[in-house]
DNA sequence: CTCATTTTTTGTCCTAGACAAAACAACCGT
DNA sequence: ACGGTTGTTTTGTCTAGGACAAAAAATGAG
């Protein structure tokens, strides 16, 4: 009953289940879009099923991206790759103009991972660590790099096997450095934090950098690690008394989904319970609902933290 | 364009988007059973849209275990819930008849976890981690635990976040450990192993354990994290020139693709590379391609390296 | 009891159409 | 020139009903 295999299975053609996982459009979308736009123009196969090429797959992610940041399909959907890439290199630029400085610096991390010198890699990202001390490292090395290397993929320059490796290591690195730190004691410790992503979210590399930067300023942190239903995102809330949960929203979420999730998750929580949300989901730059915090930018937490406390210091 | 929150969002009830979302069934799977079978019967709101109650939901996640244990849609949806719920307590049982003598020590882990005192849990995972040293630990402790966890959650017994929260701190404990294991150096260690999990298997908690055996036996591991599509998982064993590829599949992945999965992947790798692929999917037991080794129990993988050893020696 | 063959079950894909919410454009009054 | 109200287009998600191959179960023959 499952339907894929046919026999002659390219590994160069995909279904449209395929396409899905690879992707993240849903089935319905990929078919409308044919029908509006005419692209995607998979083949069919045998049975008349659709079967789509690796390149037309690699423009489909290229198209999501871009709808994440703002453009609409169909502006974009009949272009041609060169045209495409060329849009979304003008729209990271525009989103991030202060990081051009220390691209290459970061550059050499990149020449490591494509060339799969993991070893050597790890060593660079624990060198830079010793050098400037857990936040900057966080601030100035690990954050830039997730960005620069989910760009990197986007555009098609490194593998996603690549870019998973970068994760698993950074995520060793943060997650060992994270560990020494000292527990703050038990009661006194405030404001109480809940870390996790959502369903349908599921890079926890965001919420990883977070809770380091909130653990050194010594909250008392609790990740549920990603995807977690919204409902059980109000009970663990409630359950631990937090005073903040913070949400990660990364590029792959989709983007017109995030005000309504924040929504949701404002009218499921305790009025005193605030929400901060973060990451680089263009979707938190729109207008979101009052009660929710949104930040832009990892830098914002301490000061953030300080302000809180202040809030809720008598 | 969003159609989900229409305005009277009881938090009771999902759209068929979001119960696909839970339940990891399809919404032409949710569909074609109302068809056939009557059941789920949802509601319809204003527009006519499908609206499920959340018994209706649970029911459903219920189902789709006992049909990963292997029996059939037609003859189980129409039953209640209460025998659904002995149904699947007899499956269990049958399926790990072994672990009986060691429930009860488990249990207070599951007490701690339910009424969550969180360190304590931690601190209880730390002291039988010393006590019992990193293998054993992993094999009597850490691997039951996750099956036991899993079940209690299918059952009802706890909340899907206290389940997040088990394996978050299980993931800290492991990975902690694992850190400070030495490193075998570089080209000498044998066999290279590579883990990762498929798309559409989040959980990584047993490539962790995997993981920490085959370091524990001094083999050169790298993990990809979850998620890491077929064409990749390729490349990646390449580019490195893996030995053996480490797949994890737990009862939350769909169990009969699992079978097409692999012999995808056994299509994709290199002939010499060998595929270990484990977990406690239902789909595993039952017959599966040749060229890839099923383990069942984690206990099988030191024998399998010191196997593995001895065929490459010369 | 085993193996090959038919029948039933079941998941996934297909087409074609509907519609509300989001995004955009046009307008107006300050 | 700018903020708010209206109307129009775009776009994602849902619906319906039908088709079909692969898997599983049932049947039959040796």
């Amino acid at each position: 009953m499952v339907r894929s295999p046919v026999m002659a299975d390219d590994s160069r053609l995909l279904s449209i289940a395929g396409v899905e996982r690879e992707t993240g459009l849903g089935k319905d979308v990929l078919r409308v879009w044919e029908k509006r736009y005419g692209f995607p123009a998979p083949e069919r196969d045998v049975h008349g099923d659709r079967v789509y090429p690796m390149d037309q797959v690699d423009k489909l992610r290229l198209l999501r991206r871009l709808i994440d940041d703002g453009l609409r399909p169909g502006k974009i959907v009949g272009l041609p790759i060169s045209e495409l890439l060329s849009l979304h290199e003008r729209a990271t630029r525009n989103a991030s103009p202060a990081h051009g400085c220390t691209e290459p610096e970061l550059q050499e991390f990149i020449e490591l991972l494509s060339s799969h010198r993991i070893d050597e890699f790890r060593l660079a990202l624990l060198a830079r660590l010793m050098r400037l001390g857990l936040e900057r490292f966080v601030l100035d090395i690990a954050a830039p790099l997730c960005t620069l290397v989910g760009d990197a993929w986007a555009r098609g320059t490194i593998q996603l096997f690549e870019e998973h490796m970068f994760t698993e290591e950074l995520t060793r690195v943060l997650r060992g450095t994270l560990q020494s730190l000292a527990r703050p004691s038990g009661d006194s410790a405030r404001p109480r934090v809940l870390l996790t992503t959502v369903s349908g979210e599921p890079h926890a590399i965001g919420l990883l950098m977070a809770e380091t930067l909130m653990s050194l300023n010594s909250c008392d942190c609790l990740s549920l690690g990603p995807q977690t239903p919204e409902g059980d995102i109000a009970q663990a809330a409630i359950a631990r008394q937090a005073d903040i949960v913070i949400l990660s929203f990364s590029a792959w979420f989709n983007a017109q989904q995030v005000g309504a999730v924040l929504t949701r998750l404002r009218s499921l929580l305790p009025a005193q319970c605030e929400i901060w949300a973060g990451g680089r989901n263009p979707g938190l730059q729109r207008d979101q609902p009052s009660g929710v915090t949104i930040m832009t930018e990892l830098r914002e937490i301490s000061a953030a933290i300080t302000a809180w406390r202040r809030r809720h210091d008598r």
